[in-house]
DNA sequence: CGGTCTACTGAACGTGCGGTCAGTCAATCA
DNA sequence: TGATTGACTGACCGCACGTTCAGTAGACCG
């Protein structure tokens, strides 16, 4: 049967209802202190009931983090892959992030945490096997598209890899930044902060390059 | 007696000691996994040995990092205040936390740890106290640098801060890239490209600027 | 050389967590 | 309407960790 019955359509608002309740938590105390038991509390269910939709803690946590990532590069490659100079695509991959993260604020230390391996040797391998790979798969796609950007003459030659994680962590700062005040810039002049750093450097020196 | 005694010395030891395999145990197991009972075992103590030096864990692991957050600053600190065109004082700034952190790999993982908060409350209050500020303080730092050279005509007009940060957490992306590579290339040639990515830009054109 | 002092030890303790499972009860069925 | 199901509960378990402290052994003293 294609359609969905009443108990899968019950099953996936639970399991989506705990995953974001998981979200809020991780976000309020950080991944260490997030307990199951409070994450039950947020999702208004029983610590049990947790067992019935995920195996484990790292299961839960892993799930969500891939649901959130999921969506998350969907809207990015859109962005990245799309046919336009480098320098409009980089503008709208930065913006797409940006909002993203302004949305689902409470992915953000999730996101954070699972860059570094961390708890039990067997947390450490399910990450590594996991989010890591997630993680790296970013970078080189970027990477990719800056090595075709160079053979095509819109970038200058450089190491298309460490430009790559330059670009990334740098923005993923100033999202931190963005975050944490109460009242950010607006985005786009956020975007164009880094772009125009990145493209035009940060010299002084007469504009040489139409911005527009 | 401005001498230090033989029990003076003796202590100082073992306070180094603690805190250097305190380090090792982070750098291998991360800082959620590292344990007292393993601290003390790669220290070659007893865990209750740890509590003669240090109140508790929290202050083990804060003791630690500042020391050794201390030893940064100061090479840091000599390369960005020194006399010289902004562009030689970053790349000299770059290079020397290229260089600590080549020759403190087991720093690494504490580093990134503590910028996030994690752990419980007071863990995390701790953190807010010391760590935090720490972190903040080193971007108001550049962000200050950065600015007198914007006023000197040095660099461009932009958000110092911003800036600051792009310019903190992408060179700390390339510091992880080089420490997790097996052999990395050399260190002026990454110090180049990211010092020569920002003073010129990424954008393709010719030379505008003799870069050395 | 007996007495004292103290740096050090590690077994034991308390706590808090992830994970379990016998029991509950509302919905469904026959 | 009584029987059956299974989603859900939450008290409970075991474990691992940080922390403690009574005990020990070696240095030092007189």
């Amino acid at each position: 049967m294609a359609t969905k019955s009443k108990e899968e359509v019950v099953q996936e608002f639970r399991i989506q209802s705990i995953q974001e309740a998981t979200m809020r938590v991780i976000a309020r105390k950080g991944m260490a202190a997030a307990t199951m038991q409070e994450i039950a509390e947020e999702a208004g269910v029983a610590k049990g009931t947790l067992y019935l939709y995920f195996r484990d803690r790292d299961e839960l946590v892993e799930k969500t983090f891939e649901n959130a990532m999921t969506q998350l590069h969907d809207r990015v490659d859109e962005a990245l892959l799309a046919e336009a100079p480098f320098e409009e695509r980089l503008r709208n991959v930065i913006a797409a992030k940006f909002r993203f993260f302004e949305e689902n604020r409470e992915f953000f230390r999730l996101y954070m945490s699972l860059r570094i391996p961390e708890g039990s040797p067997s947390q450490q391998r399910r990450q590594k096997r996991t989010c890591q790979p997630q993680y790296k798969a970013r970078i080189d796609q970027l990477a990719d598209v800056l090595r075709e950007a160079m053979t095509r003459g819109e970038v200058r030659e450089m190491d298309p890899r460490r430009l790559a994680l330059l670009l990334i962590e740098g923005s993923n700062a100033i999202v931190i930044e963005r975050i944490m005040e109460e009242s950010a810039p607006p985005l786009a002049e956020d975007v164009e902060l880094i772009v125009s750093a990145l493209f035009d450097g940060i010299a002084a020196r007469k504009p040489k390059r139409s911005t527009h």
